[in-house]
DNA sequence: TAGTATTGGTTCAACATTGGATCAGATTAA
DNA sequence: TTAATCTGATCCAATGTTGAACCAATACTA
């Protein structure tokens, strides 16, 4: 097992204050309860504490306990974190909505030389080798057909789904789907939607990109 | 020459770093554990993620472990700033992408309640009688629809945009497009929506959703 | 008001984990 | 052979976790 137990305890404690626990009197359980409630020392709660009390979260208060800073739940910050947690399921859902989309306004407003750089991406990735470069290359493809939609929240949208798919339980499901009869598929796929691109036909990148991403979801979710 | 096992174990961490492994928490595993799961001496190993000390791409910290030293540029803060500059046209196209699809969702998988609710914030809406307060009622509306919609991935990303779309240069902008005109046709937009969503049309509720974005999208940018 | 319980603050010793360093011997290629 | 590399092993130093004890501030109760 790892260690840094107490940087762990602390993302949970983020989490659960972010979800909205203890807000009713913003106040945290005893230290003492938390080391019970997560098995570990009270030395190691506090460390915990420690972190939360040093970026602002918490203040602590000797004899009264410890309490929670004013937190919004609408803020950024905690819309962010309950992000993280999304299932792949429903990752997979809106990215069915958002990809096809970007595909089509890639095939109507990006610039030739941005096109050549989706290919480029998507050449590399069928020329890799292992899985780790593949799985680069085809993150890099996916990537710069958003960077050539000319429509930046869509962008930021992406990069906000990668981040989240870079994670690490997303990193071993990815390693599991993986075979080389499959990434033979995807590329087939990937080629399709870069001939539509160069088409400069919406339509069919918005198809070519959907029938990609059933595939992604049928070998990532097993259906 | 020898065999250099040392350079290839070395290009083998740098690829499965750049794949995004590890990026969770910046750690990587034990030089002991590379070493067994590679199947060589731990000296080897040492040497391996020694080259990535040399250029940088890895700290090491006796007592804790070794860590990435990338700060990932698609960090989950940088990318929410960017967002935070999105322009009202982005912002427009994407709502509508996104709100029709959730609109339908919403139909499929609501509960009654969800529904009720839906159509009661609608109603207060209507009955609202300045602008600030119909604003609230409006955006608490549009909320319950992908509030709904299950898909909890959607449903922050809508809290995203409600964040954005709540700061001051937004406001102006949907202060200026305000009139007791504009505020009776998003009223029965609204309850051309409820319809739709109550009985059960996920194609209807699509469809009037996209209706009433497009008329936002006019008053909103004057097109 | 006085006493007790609760709660965070501090310190300590023991142990486990992890990177740092070194060395003798085997292996491999020139 | 020779030089470089890899192996296997041992010990060291830094850090994290545990479990415990005691202190100080606050809250509660008789």
């Amino acid at each position: 097992m790892p260690k840094l137990v107490a940087n762990d305890i602390a993302t949970v404690l983020k989490k659960r204050i972010s979800a909205g626990e203890w807000l009713q009197d913003g106040r945290m359980p005893p230290e003492r309860d938390l080391a019970a409630e997560f098995g570990v020392a009270r030395n190691t709660v506090r460390r915990a504490v420690g972190f939360l009390e040093e970026d602002g979260t918490v203040v602590r208060h000797v004899g009264r306990g410890t309490f929670l800073t004013a937190t919004n739940p609408d803020s950024i910050a905690a819309t962010v974190t309950r992000m993280e947690g999304t299932s792949p399921a429903d990752m997979m859902e809106i990215r069915q909505l958002l990809e096809p989309a970007a595909a089509a306004f890639a095939a109507t407003n990006a610039s030739m030389a941005e096109l050549n750089a989706v290919r480029e991406a998507h050449q590399i990735a069928c020329a890799a080798e292992d899985m780790p470069d593949f799985e680069h290359w085809d993150a890099e493809f996916h990537h710069r057909v958003f960077a050539c939609c000319r429509n930046d929240f869509l962008k930021e949208i992406h990069n906000l789904m990668r981040t989240i798919r870079n994670q690490s339980p997303w990193f071993e499901m990815k390693k599991r789907s993986f075979s080389e009869e499959r990434r033979r598929v995807y590329c087939d796929e990937h080629q399709t939607i870069v001939d539509a691109l160069l088409r400069r036909d919406p339509e069919s990148a918005n198809q070519a990109m959907l029938a990609h991403l059933k595939t992604v979801e049928r070998n990532l979710l097993g259906r």
